[in-house]
Parts: C-alpha cells; structure tokens; sequence
DNA sequence: CGTGTTGTTGAGTTCCTTCAAATCTTGTGG
DNA sequence: CCACAAGATTTGAAGGAACTCAACAACACG
C-alpha cells in the first residue's frame, strides 16, 4: 500500500470491471461486456479513504475522475470566512469530479462519509475516450444531467422550505438514495455518522436551529436522526410533510 | 408563420449556421467546419418566443432541444402550492432541455424573460447524434458540467449568504453573463425587465423584503436596480460585498 | 479517567415574513 | 389625450422564524 498525491491509500487488490460490486446493485444498468472492456482499459486502479479523508481538495489541480464503488462522499465548498456550504452527497456508481475534466481548478472539495472505495480514471484520457467511445460518453452526459437534476432539488429546498421542511427533505433524500444504490436495506433507516454541523452546512441552517428542528421531526414521530443512523418510519408521511413529490428514478447507467 | 404545441413561432426564416449570430459573441467558441455541418443536419428549424412565453411546461413530455440564440430565459419549478423556485437563467449559447433528453416527464418550466429565438433540435435524434459525432457529445458534456457549476453557485448563494448579499451576488452573476453573452455592453448595465417579484423568487426571499434589500443597494451605491435594468456601477465592489470570488469563464462551446 | 467533540437547553436579538394599505407605472379603451 | 384598471413598487407595523451567545450534559477515545 503507498499513499499517492490526493490522500487515500492505492491498493493492488483491483475489482476486475467483469466483477464489479456496482453489478448487483438494483437501481443500476450495468453496462455490456463491449463497453466494460473500455471502462477497464480506461481505469488505472483503485483507492480507498477512511471516513473524514479527502478525495479532492478546492483550488487544487484536478488529474483524475472517480467513481464511488462503495461508501458515501460529500461534495461542499468552502467560502473566505470559514462557511462552509455542502452541495450534494455521492452514492454508489455516482462519478466525481466530472467539473474537473474541463476546469483547471475545482471549485469544491470531496470528503468520505464513511469509509470508502472508488474507481480511478486519468483526466487526461477523458478526451480521447470520449472520442472512440461515444457510448460512455453519452452515458458520463446522462450522469451529468442526472446530477444537475439533483442539485436543482436542493435549490429548491433551500429556496422554498422552513427549517423543518429542509431537514426532513434531506432525511428522505439520503434513504431514498442509500436505498437505492443498495446502502441501506429498504427499511427506511439508513447506518451513518453524520453530525448536526454537518446537517446545518448541507441545509444553510445554524447548528443550534438544526438541532430544534431535529427533536421537533423526532416529537412528531416523522425522522428519528441521531449522530449514527438516519430512521425515517414512514416515508409517505415524511415526503408529504417536506412537499416531495414521489419520485421512482429510472436506472442509471455507471461508469 | 405558424404555432407548434408548445407555443412560440416557428418562422421560415433559417439562419444557416454558417452564419449563425453566436459566432460573434466573444465567450463563445465557434464550432469548426465540419461540426458545423453536423449541427446543421441534426438542427430541425428556429422559434421566436415574447417575453412571458413558456418555451417548456413542468410535467410535459419533452421532444426537442433548444439553444438560445438571442434573448435570456428563466427555468423555474412550481410547487404544489403555487410556490415558485427560479432555478436559472439562459443565455445565447446555453442548451435548454437536456435532462429532458433523458428524462420522460420534466421538472421544470422554461419561460423567456425577454423576446427570444431558440434553435429547434429533436430529441429522438439525440442519441443517434451522440453516437455518430462524439465531439458534439463531448461538448455537450461539457455543457452540463458548466450548468452545474452554475447551479452549485445558486446552492451556495442561498445557503449561506443573507438577503442583500443575495440581491447582489444575483445581479453580479447577471450583469457579468450578459456582458460575456453580447447581451449586455460591457458597461455593467443590464437593460432587462425583471419585476421584483421574479427576484424574491429566485433568491428564496419575500416579496417585501427583496424590495427593501434592493433599496439598501442602491443607497449604498452598490446595485440600482429597477424593473428596466441592472446597473452594477462597481463590479469589484459589489464581488466583494457578495463575497464572490472573481473568475474568468474559459470560453464555451456551443451547438 | 481526563480531554475534546458533539449534542442540548435557555435567553435575547436580528432578520425576514406577513398583512395591509398607499403610491406609482403602464397599458388600454373611449 | 384623459380616465381607468391592472400590475408593480413602496411603506408601516407586528409577529415569527432563525441566529448568536453562553453554558452545561453526554459521549467517545486514547
């Protein structure tokens, strides 16, 4: 094991892509044997990080792209003063750093939630494979609009919503999604440290109004959220009260 | 001239692309001969739309792409109680509707907030055109990645910044969009009508309290804005009382 | 068994919203 | 060209949501 540039520890255990985790996860296409060829002989390894480690650092130099095999990751930008504002969380077969292949600099850093593996990718290939494979790079655009359709979800509840509404739409998004890539069992709670600072960063709320609003949702029977596990019960009664609409997402292809 | 089902007139005047009027906006990276003769053949026709004029309706199915060639539109999302989030705007160049190149149903609505011209692209013909011309895909890619910087920004704009920081950081990202899409002189005046209820709604703000933010503004001699223009006399000053970080957009392509 | 991190609670203040009404603009028809 | 209606902006006042400051309790880790 070496540590390479970014943090996280390389290792030479490398997935073959045939046997790929993200197979076996149900909200994912997995691609054919034509294309997992390509995305093999694109991947130069694997890296794993320690809950708290970083993948990408704001302002530095981007060299790769990732994928997250297992594990979940925060994506947030911090500003001069020391806010810090947290966009968006990667699940399993999300990509990261796709800004990367375009921007010399990022304008973000990428954290571990918890523990995790992910795929590695050199940026400066991105060109060339998007070149002779069209079918990967159609499937990085649909990832890509995917992304920003989550994003536009977040400005509206940062928009929209009270402090309660906010929390318990975030509750609802990260099972939904745990769920979904396989996180999570489909019993509605999800395993994972998250702390209230965490929690006010995502949803641009105090640490302080964060917590009252927790213990509210907890009284009301709707999300149970501690610092190890996020219970939403009833997830109807939870999307209805934070004003989702339900949403069955199609399967996404990975990468 | 006649109406198509989604409102706007097609008319029969076609601008080769050739002579496309992007080419002269500086921001914008002119696609090179052959390319051009690509996006000339997936191109259906063009459509002229009135200020207030929806261009896509939420919840619609979505058949076509558009490129902005003149003018600027909104994307919003309605809530069930007739709350409104602005998530964005568009200007010449931009790529309207991709997710719904994707996607079924759409999430949003799309309205011109001034006259504007769109380029007409099918959708059905979209993945033929991403197999078939991976540059064009490519630069698509490219496309979304740069929307989702955008939309990164509003996410940090309205998580951590309080009202008249909101006022001018929106009217900084506006003034400088248009001056870089040819939509504004480079003066930091921005003649565009806007009402003040458009602005609460994108900045997740009342009605009243917008108002009296751009009131402050203007007696701090940072922004006057009224219904007919933004005016940022000082762009330094007002990037700095938003806490914005100066940057130079790399020149984008388009299609 | 200390020490640092995280969570909880109380009190006071500020920011933002809501409600309501008045003024100003703009567009339209007579 | 004026009168009028509809839409937009402005102002005041009061209430509520969220923030800050500050202290203490619970927990986790070496």
């Amino acid at each position: 094991m070496k540590s390479d540039g970014n943090g996280g520890r390389s290792n030479g255990d490398r997935t073959p892509c045939r046997t790929c985790p993200l197979s076996a996860t149900p909200g994912l296409l997995t691609p054919d044997e034509t294309q997992r060829a390509w995305i093999e002989a694109f991947k130069t390894g694997e890296t794993s990080f320690v809950r708290g480690e970083q993948i990408l650092r704001q302002g530095a130099r981007a060299t790769r792209l990732y994928t997250v095999l297992s594990g979940v990751m925060m994506r947030f930008r911090l500003l001069e003063d020391g806010r810090r504002q947290i966009i968006n969380f990667m699940f399993p077969g999300d990509l990261i750093g796709l800004q990367s292949a375009f921007d010399a600099e990022i304008s973000h850093s990428v954290e571990a939630l918890t523990d995790a593996r992910v795929c590695v990718f050199p940026r400066d290939r991105f060109f060339d494979l998007a070149m002779s494979h069209p079918r990967l790079s159609y499937d990085i655009t649909w990832l890509a609009a995917r992304e920003e359709a989550a994003l536009e979800e977040h400005i509206v509840a940062l928009g929209q919503r009270n402090a309660r509404e906010r929390v318990a739409w975030l509750a609802v998004f990260l099972v939904q999604r745990a769920m979904d890539t396989g996180v999570a069992a489909a019993d509605g709670v999800l395993r994972m440290t998250i702390t209230q600072g965490q929690v006010a960063d995502m949803l641009g709320l105090s640490l302080v109004h964060t917590n009252r609003s927790m213990q509210a949702l907890r009284r009301a029977g709707l999300v149970d959220w501690t610092i190890h596990a996020i219970a939403v019960p009833d997830m109807a009664a939870a999307r209805d009260f934070a004003q989702m609409e339900a949403e069955a997402p199609p399967p996404r292809p990975f990468i």
